[in-house]
DNA sequence: AAATGGGTTTGATATAGGTCAAAAACCGTG
DNA sequence: CACGGTTTTTGACCTATATCAAACCCATTT
């Protein structure tokens, strides 16, 4: 698949856009401001299935989700692929290719999406000269490895349900974060998907969802969860 | 525990320090090279099994690892902990903490260890000065991820055999680069911080260690390990 | 309305790795 | 160099999750 529109077509600058306290909440005076407009101009749309980034391509920008769904997947030389993450509106990807210069994963879009592209040698640049913006930038890439972190925690400790519980919490807090109900969502992902960023099989999430709705946890159809108790979907976490 | 030594006792600047093409390969002059030797010219030293730094503790500095060997462990709110690497002359440890201007984990000395202090706002403030250090710090952060990201398809797709292989391997090319012998090392860390570091138990541990013995793949004694056939190790990563 | 096909659920069975336990090896210290 | 504590090894058994297989569901196409 292709992505469909290069077209700049609508120009939602940050000095405006409501994702901003997620995106980069940064404090800026007018003039600052506009310069880091400038920076994050170019907007991009995508078809649900398109791919953002694929491993390998060259490392020019960073990307603010403004909205949609992707994921992340890193591929194995042995073909085996393994998700890393699911990306939602206001948050910024691409960060592991610094280092080698190259896109170390491919990221796609699970959902109809639209994306700030960040000219990540504009941003060093901007970010040379206004401090805010700098830390800003470390902390988001600081955060990616404490986020990282916590998912080798529960890959390398947790039981399956606690894996799927705090999948579902974390999706359930993101979503509250950017103003949807905490306890009633739509996952936009397989439970193959699911279960590659888990470390299980997709059966195993299957059952696992089955149990949490024979307990009064939540209830699913499918794709639509809905949480029904979420201080005992808390306490499965890290209990019994 | 207590550090032993606060006395900067002896001064190895950047400029003269062995491990600069690890730490900080950065293109300097001569005046650019000072001001970095000022940064980092805390030294510290550490007996085995010292704190470096310790989760919730305010953030300050940066650590490059100038000898020894640490490790960082994260922990669970119940008490569970994680080994989250384990870090060697050259590399540079404390990243996660930016985020929330805490450390979020504890670094621990394996060995008796020597480190450099960078106080971040310090680097930060130079690397707005200098662009070729500010890419490289940026490097340094993204290489974590792309590290964390390894061990998340280690956790999550790999058998125990597989995991144990990688981490030898991984182990073998970092004493390489440091100019020992790829064959023969000896590990600084337990059956159960490995175990702990790869999502297994010690005894699992135990045995894939003697399972690769038994097939003549390495010879083990207890902390001593040499590799006898490095190309059937490797084959086992992804293979079978 | 039937056919197609991806995704999901559920059941039956297998297995890798966990758990429990005991012995052996190792290490620092007196 | 003997002692006590920690770490490691090995064995026997158990369990959570994987694997294999079939049925089902739902959206789209024909």
């Amino acid at each position: 698949m292709q992505n469909t529109a290069n077209n700049p077509s609508f120009r939602i600058a940050c000095s405006s856009c409501n994702l901003r306290e997620l995106c980069l909440p940064v404090d800026l005076d007018g003039a600052q401001m506009q310069r880091l407009d400038a920076l994050t101009s170019l907007k991009r749309t995508f078809r649900r299935g398109e791919y953002l980034y694929r491993s390998g391509e060259q490392f020019r920008a960073l990307y603010a989700i403004r909205t949609g769904f992707f994921k992340t997947q890193a591929l194995h030389e042995d073909g085996r692929e393994q998700v890393t993450g699911f990306q939602m509106p206001g948050e910024i990807i691409g960060m592991d290719a610094i280092s080698s210069d190259a896109h170390t994963c491919d990221a796609i879009a699970l959902d109809d999406s639209e994306i700030c592209e960040i000219p990540f040698n504009l941003l060093e640049e901007l970010s040379r000269e206004l401090p805010v913006l700098q830390r800003h930038l470390h902390k988001i890439m600081s955060r990616e490895i404490v986020r990282d972190q916590g998912i080798m925690m529960l890959l390398g400790s947790m039981r399956a349900e606690e894996r799927l519980a705090v999948f579902l919490l974390n999706l359930s807090q993101r979503f509250s974060a950017r103003g949807y109900s905490p306890n009633a969502f739509l996952l936009r992902m397989t439970r193959h998907e699911i279960g590659s960023y888990l470390g299980l099989k997709l059966e195993t999430v299957s059952r696992t969802f089955s149990h949490f709705q024979e307990h009064g946890l939540l209830s699913v159809r499918v794709r639509e969860v809905e949480i029904m108790d979420m201080l005992r979907l808390r306490s499965f976490v890290g209990g019994t």
